[in-house]
DNA sequence: CTGTTAGCGCTTTCAA
DNA sequence: TTGAAAGCGCTAACAG
């Protein structure tokens, strides 16, 4: 038999006569033959795998997310490979992950502040250690790519044949880049907890962020515009995503005379620092200092931690990536092969509650990133190179998680 | 210029007369050629690159040692890639992952208690969902292999080439596995866990654990045997890796009679689940109940928290278990290519105290593994198919670190 | 339906 | 040193 019927044989089973296609099914398995994942990505060119890029090993966040992407990709009969790379932070600035700041300080740890960069071998200026990850994944030529958070160096993605479809996932992206990105809307968080803590009579609402990244920036926007848009005074104590930096601005806002009744912290990390903060200071939490959060890790939860904090769904972000790509990869909808669609999805996903998964959606944020303003005609744009079913992102509405602490 | 030339000024740029090895790297770098890394594999056969693999991309500790592994490996031009594994547990099987378990409650989270399986499209029986990556992986050939955490399935990787080195940190290699594994010596700490607590004059010291996973066990028997050592009375709460699971435990020790005055945790998360139900049982920390655990997570050093733990020393692991592995690949020691060795190393892991990195050695566990017994004479035997240097596993010592909980 | 023929982008002999 | 030729293991048109 020829090497031709055999690829054939486990490409598309059905046009092969079922006698050839047992005979070869079954010296394959008994030869232990394997079909070769590198030659057939090199061969055809593209793989039928969906890549997931990892920005940030340690961030918990972005597991969850990766794991619900990748259950989405499955019941879908599509393929997923995660491959991480560390985020290349620039010098001296603080990192955006929620866990590292708050790092014990006795470890063994010898990394630098500028995390993994190794001096170059062939090149001059430091590269990005894993570049090489970026590269192997980009030769493999994924149907589509997931990027979960921000990834340094956005040129990396470039080597990507223009047509492939990327999606960011809880990060922006990049500057002026047409693809999409999905993420909790912060500002639907903040409008949450404003209404909870106003609602049980804080007037003087404070809030702990603004420092460590992007995200807390839009945090802090988020809150001033909050505090603008129901005429109370906002009072911002500096802080990134760690604990520690948590702990100071808690320690300063306690200090204050008119002090806040309750703080907003930009995560659960820096939430935890404001409360140890206050607890030190001999305040009582939550009757003299309500402490709310961002992010709602399994520390917000945990019993003596016990904070109100906001949930960004992050099963929900990683899923609706997850379709949104699958949309791109195949804009007229579904029916083409394979496995009983509905089965495996119920299968594995029991009681999500898939059939409305698509209903909470705010609308498209607009003016306020350059990549969302992109025509909406592109849309069914079937000319363009790319059909990309639009390039606006999608917010996913978060949930407030009610605890002791406010 | 042919083909073949242009990849040797890539490879060995010293047999390419200058003036040709300008022009190509110039062009190259004018029409933004880069060679391409799958093709690359295809053809030469075995990469150039250590493939990390991680087993649980929610455990953060395993991040944090990939994340030294990595540095290891830069810093002798190797390259490494991470590709991710999402555990597959036995059904109803707790997770061994620390954060798991402890996930607050009310997130969208859909996972079923069996982890990220699909039903098979092919074969008949599940599958896990991360055999692809497993696949891809392997048909890349890598020149070794770290696996980070428990992978499953064995067979998977056993489809390199028989003669890729494999070595496993943070966790004991699976049965019968003549690949040598990395990790913190669990009973030197529970003995330092013991020293510290007896010296503050505890006689009575439970155990919260045993249940979860190997690790767990582990940890459980060498309680047993610290306190046999020591002729203290064993007292045993079962539990988990997970803060609920812990504060049940904590509940049950807390109504004993006559009550143990110091507790030690499988982990942080069970320690801090043990805190919490103590105070609610209306104990004061420490004074009623000294409590001190494992791992060192960045939970234990939260203000509110701190924790007495001990210090895994991931960093260490890792960088232990990446040279291993590279001494595996290269036998000889080292001169071989490339970058000046020594500049690069110092370069990246400025004050981590490497040269004595290898003297805090503890003997090979021996008896306790299968794998352990390999034969010594296997370290030098350049006739076997495999010259890899020992099979012994290898243990770090861990640190105690020492907080206000005990 | 099946076999044949070209490659995918590189590395390697092996001559020149 | 350089060029030419033969693959790595597969897939993708084709023709039979």
């Amino acid at each position: 038999m020829s090497t031709g019927l055999v690829s054939l044989a486990f490409k598309d089973p059905a046009r092969v006569s079922a006698v050839r296609r047992a005979r070869i099914l079954d010296a394959a398995d008994r030869l232990g033959y394997r079909p070769n994942f590198v030659a057939r990505s090199l061969a055809a060119d593209g793989s039928s795998f969906i890549g997931i890029l990892l920005s940030d090993l340690h961030n918990p966040l972005f597991a969850e997310i990766a794991d619900a992407a990748r259950q989405e990709f499955d019941a879908h009969g599509s393929y997923a490979l995660i491959a991480s790379a560390t985020k290349a932070r620039p010098e001296g600035r603080a990192p955006e992950n929620p866990e590292e700041g708050g790092q014990a300080g006795s470890g063994a740890s010898a990394r630098g502040p500028g995390g993994l960069r190794v001096p170059g071998a062939t090149g001059g200026a430091d590269r990005i250690a894993d570049e090489q990850v970026i590269a192997m994944f980009r030769d493999l030529r994924p149907r589509g790519v997931l990027v979960i958070g921000t990834i340094a160096d956005t040129a990396l993605l470039s080597g990507l044949p223009s047509a492939t479809p990327v999606v960011y996932a809880s990060a922006v992206s990049p500057e002026g880049s047409a693809h999409p990105s999905v993420r909790a809307d912060d500002d639907a968080g903040m409008a949450l907890l404003f209404d909870h803590l106003t609602g049980r009579g804080h007037q003087r609402i404070a809030f702990v962020g603004g420092a460590g990244g992007e995200v807390s920036r839009l945090r802090l926007e988020a809150y001033l515009a909050q505090a603008e848009a129901r005429g109370m005074p906002a009072l911002v104590a500096r802080a990134d995503f760690s604990e520690q930096s948590g702990y100071r601005a808690g320690a300063e806002l306690a200090g204050l005379d008119p002090r806040p009744t309750a703080v907003i912290a930009v995560n659960d990390l820096a939430g935890i620092g404001v409360q140890a903060a206050a607890e030190q200071a001999g305040l009582r939490l939550p009757a003299d200092l309500a402490v709310a959060a961002f992010d709602n890790t399994y520390l917000a939860g945990l019993h003596r931690i016990s904070l109100t904090t906001i949930d960004p769904r992050n099963a929900e972000v990683g899923r609706r990536a997850a379709s949104r790509l699958l949309l791109a990869l195949d804009p007229d909808g579904a029916r083409h092969a394979g496995l009983p669609r509905d089965g495996a999805r119920n299968a594995s996903a029991p009681g999500a509650g898939d059939s409305d998964a698509l209903r909470d959606v705010s609308s498209p944020i607009g003016e306020s990133r350059g990549a969302a303003s992109a025509p909406r005609s592109a849309r069914f744009g079937g000319a363009h190179a790319v059909a990309s079913p639009g390039t606006e992102d999608v917010l996913v509405r978060p949930e407030l998680i009610v605890r002791d602490s406010a």
